[in-house]
RNA sequence: GCCCACAUAGCUCAGUGGUAGAGCACUUCCUUGGUAAGGAAGAGGUCACCGGUUCAAAUCCGGUUGUGGGCUCCA
């Protein structure tokens, strides 16, 4: 007889075990039918599972976000279903719940293509419409897999081999489809009423490019038709705010064939690039570090002896002259080893602070290049720091801090920060990963940053934490980095002269804030959908004529303000100001200096922003005033 | 690198085997207009590249390059 408390403190006792439905059904009827799944105790069940204790029940609706989750999760087996009853010879893998939808990967050779989709999402509504009861059963391992075997679902017997013999399956069945899954899902497939299927890719068995291609299905799915509208409307939204979209519409950058992987930048991106590379240089000055420039090409040789070119030959462009073989630098921290290595170095020197807007070329594999985000040639805004072990930690918290300062100042407020640990493929003992992860860890609990752990996913060197900003489609890219290296240079023997006399080998730090400066505008673009802050924007000020009478009085304040050192120009085109207003906005311009008749009578501009807002008349000593005061 | 799709005027795109199109931008002329598009005319393309099928290819087929969405990778 067990008694089942609800959120709302009441409790109600039942003869014999109810199911989520029937608790559902003792509340209201107008409940049940919304059902979708229930929490007991904490734990999210089947609707027809039996609660045979006394517990704490909330019954879950597609309002709920888990709710939510079970009707993606039920929508990804909604479309395993339609793909066996269209393509009998796919084999149905893992279809797991992702942000804002679902996936499930398909082993079928000859491939989906765009039609086949329409196809499928169409098998799904009808199927969804069906209202199919959606059972689940328990089942031993053994049976399990010879069920799957039996219906040739060779990836489905594979992933119950994978698990531990003693654990109990529950295969849930829909109509003609049964699918193995930990569950719950909904009680019928008329709770899948707003979904559709958005694109398909290619993707590896267990994300291993050895294994086979599957065929992926991404769709989303939502509680109600009017949220899978608004979805759709913000994806729509989020690709106008594409950061190779405003590179057209702001006459920022190009790219072209010749050129794969790298940027042809415009007078104004260029311009924009040039401001954050003086931001980012008297961040250099200001934190003590030492400003230096290397050779773009280097013999192989230093390569070899600092491992990179036994891990990444393949992603190293190599140029042979003179009967040797140099390396484009596909990175700076063997050459600053180099500089460090110039003279005998004294512990006194320490910690040495080395830095370079190094220039890096990377034949990244064809596939990986995307706008400025990945490219095969980008500058980082690079630094080593040479120091002992004793000063790993304030050097890292201190570098903390600053990647922090820098980031606000970009005027982003949500970072993500990542540990990532050992590598499989890595070079060290493993007791040094152990110092050197266990520093990176103290540091960042002692920061306050809030953090996650990615274990396996250090540089071959040593461990690190990561910096990582989001794109307009939520895609995580890494911006900042600091690392813990033991390794270089020892391997490109590097040396001091310690307090005591002896020899040592530095610790090395590598960091970078911004990492990619190519990566991080195409980032603050989507961000600000193009809307700079005023002192990174290319043109700050176009100071626009009204009529031919007035562009002498334009031009007189175009040249003041660029005496000032505001960047401004001007339009002075035959055009309606209504005409230059339109155009200047478009292409992002944060202010614009209307000049009339009025203004030049009483020698003032009259400012209007990007966002049309309209400031009050002031003087171009007043404008100038205000431009420079937003400077960090 | 792998899977799928795409590549037409400067830009955004239409064009399913029969004379290459639109809007915007551009040039010229008219217009001198006060806060998101004034009007008219003109010019502009080896339909990414290479090959094939066909009387005929932007269109069908194969390859190459590049781009987009994913996967793998990312010092």
């Amino acid at each position: 007889m067990p008694t089942l408390t609800l959120p709302d403190g009441a409790q109600r006792t039942y003869d014999q075990a109810p199911t989520g439905m029937d608790v559902a059904l003792s509340i209201s009827p107008h409940l049940a039918k919304a059902l979708v799944a229930v929490q007991v105790d904490g734990v999210l069940q089947d609707a027809d599972g039996l609660i045979e204790q006394d517990a704490a029940v909330r019954i879950i609706t597609a309002k709920d976000d888990l709710g939510l989750e079970v009707i993606r999760h039920s929508t990804a087996h909604l479309l395993a279903q339609a793909v066996k009853q269209l393509y009998p010879s796919a084999q149905v893998t893992i279809g797991p719940v992702i942000e804002n939808g679902f996936y499930y990967d398909f082993f079928y050779p000859p491939g989906f293509n765009p039609e086949d989709l329409e196809a499928i999402e169409a098998r799904m509504t009808a199927l969804a419409q069906a209202a199919l009861p959606v059972k689940y059963k328990a089942v031993a391992r053994d049976e399990a897999i010879q069920y799957f075997e039996g219906l040739g679902e060779q990836y489905k017997a594979e992933i119950i081999r994978d698990i531990p013999p003693e654990e109990t399956l529950t295969l849930y069945t829909q109509g003609d489809f049964t699918d193995l899954c930990r569950g719950p899902h909904v009680p019928n497939t008329s709770h899948l009423r707003a979904f559709k299927l958005t694109s398909l890719a290619g993707a590896y068995w267990r994300g291993d490019s050895n294994n086979p291609m599957l065929q992926r299905v991404y769709g989303t799915a939502w509680a109600e038709p009017k949220q899978l509208r608004q979805y759709l409307k913000r994806l729509e939204e989020a690709k106008r705010r594409d950061h190779r979209v405003l590179g057209k519409k702001m006459d920022l950058f190009h790219i072209q064939e010749e050129a794969p992987g790298m940027i042809f930048w415009h007078p104004r991106g260029w311009r924009l690039y040039q401001l954050v590379r003086a931001y980012i240089r008297k961040r250099y000055e200001a934190y003590g570090y030492q400003e230096v420039w290397t050779p773009q090409l280097v013999d192989m040789s230093l390569w070899e002896r600092s491992g990179h070119q036994s891990k990444f030959s393949e992603e190293m462009f190599s140029i042979e002259t003179d009967s040797r073989t140099y390396a484009l630098k596909p990175m700076n921290c063997p050459c600053h080893v180099q500089l460090f290595n110039q003279g005998l170095r004294s512990y006194r020197e320490l910690p040495l602070r080395l830095a370079e807007l190094g220039s890096c070329h990377r034949a990244e594999p064809s596939g990986t290049l995307h706008g400025l985000m990945r490219l095969r040639h980008f500058v980082q805004d690079d630094g080593h720091i040479f120091c002992t072990e004793a000063q790993i930690g304030a050097e890292v918290s201190a570098f903390i801090e600053q990647v922090q300062q820098t980031y606000r100042d970009f005027g982003f407020d949500s970072v993500s920060v990542v540990l990532s640990t050992r590598p499989a493929s890595r070079v060290g003992d493993d007791a040094v990963w152990d110092k050197a992860e266990q520093a990176l860890e103290t540091v960042l609990n002692e920061s306050g940053v809030a953090w996650t752990l990615c274990p396996g996913e250090g540089a071959f060197y040593g461990p690190k934490i990561e910096f990582a900003l989001k794109d307009c489609l939520e895609r995580v890219w890494q911006c900042g980095t600091v690392q813990l290296d033991f390794s270089m240079a020892d391997r490109l023997e590097a040396h001091y002269i310690a307090e005591d006399g002896s020899r040592q080998v530095p610790v090395m730090i590598h960091r970078a804030m911004l990492g990619s400066l190519e990566r991080f505008i195409g980032i603050i673009l989507e961000e600000t959908e193009g809307v700079l802050p005023l002192w990174l924007a290319p043109i700050q000020v176009v100071v626009a004529s009204v009529t031919d009478d007035t562009a002498d009085y334009a031009l007189d304040v175009v040249k003041k303000l660029m005496a000032a050192g505001v960047r401004a120009e001007s339009d002075l085109r035959n055009e309606k100001i209504g005409f230059k207003i339109r155009e200047h906005t478009i292409a992002r311009v944060p202010l614009l200096a209307v000049c009339g008749q009025k203004e030049v009578d009483a020698e003032t501009v009259s400012i209007r922003r990007q966002s049309g807002e309209q400031l009050p008349v002031m003087s171009v000593a007043d404008l100038i005033k205000q431009v420079k005061d937003t400077c960090p």
